[in-house]
DNA sequence: GCATTGATTAACCATCCGGTTAATTAACCT
DNA sequence: AGGTTAATTAACCGGATGGTTAATCAATGC
């Protein structure tokens, strides 16, 4: 029922493959709900459903023209996916950082002789 | 059943407010399934299952020690994600991509009168 | 007006999802 | 051994989701 909130919404939609693809396809360029549909093994029905999701979470915009509904893209709410994203790079990139923390510690280390220095600026990000 | 694909279930993962939630608590640090629970109107059981699907997506890994479960954040994942939606970027900086583009080209017509310079690499259609 | 093409809507189905309560496992503490 | 605390499992429920087929709407082209 709720869950109103754009970032639920947009992982939602970007959560099915089939709408995934259908993004990709319209990264180069607009396309009609047949054209989306042709690569794929399923009902036209069930790709405008998909389409639906799409637009109703605002990755997609529709025109009209002719008995025609061209599809573009409208990835907008991606950069609020990207900021959430962000926010945790750090703990992805940890392992990195400890491979880092490590180098940096045999260097330092081999410099005068077996002394651990602490690194004080840990939380890098790149 | 299937959509086995990392990226769709990872995007599933996040999709739900809850389960965000819990990943934002993590980043400060580990908790058991009982701390994690507490800031939420949701019974145990509901929360267990919010970090199992947190788990089966690699979001969250998890410890053991007397009868806690402690959980910490595990963002691997995140990384392809941030790489899919990187793709995306583009579309949602369009606006100023054509600013950009309008801005270039107001500056090479008023270099060589008027004439308009095609920039091959643009990729925008709409 | 009528057939054709493009797309949506309706009705239906199976499965998944987020939540509940009640029962169960697991480790700790006397 | 028995009791307590932490967490999971089981069984269930209602509502969303992803798909189908069949019917309908909308615009075009004779």
């Amino acid at each position: 029922m709720p869950t109103t909130d754009t970032l639920s919404t947009t992982f939602a939609a970007l959560s099915d493959p089939t709408r995934r693809a259908i993004l990709a396809r319209l990264k180069i360029g607009a396309a009609s709900v047949t054209e989306l549909a042709e690569p794929f093994e399923m009902t036209l029905p069930a790709i405008s459903k998909h389409i639906r999701v799409l637009e109703r979470a605002g990755l997609v915009e529709r025109g009209r023209q002719a008995q025609l509904r061209p599809c573009r893209i409208a990835a907008q709410p991606l950069q609020e996916v990207s900021e959430w994203i962000e926010h945790y790079r750090q703990f992805w990139e940890d392992r990195l950082d400890r491979l880092d923390e490590f180098l940096r510690d045999l260097q330092s280390r081999s410099k005068n002789h077996g002394r651990k220095k602490r690194s004080k600026d840990r939380n890098i990000r790149r």
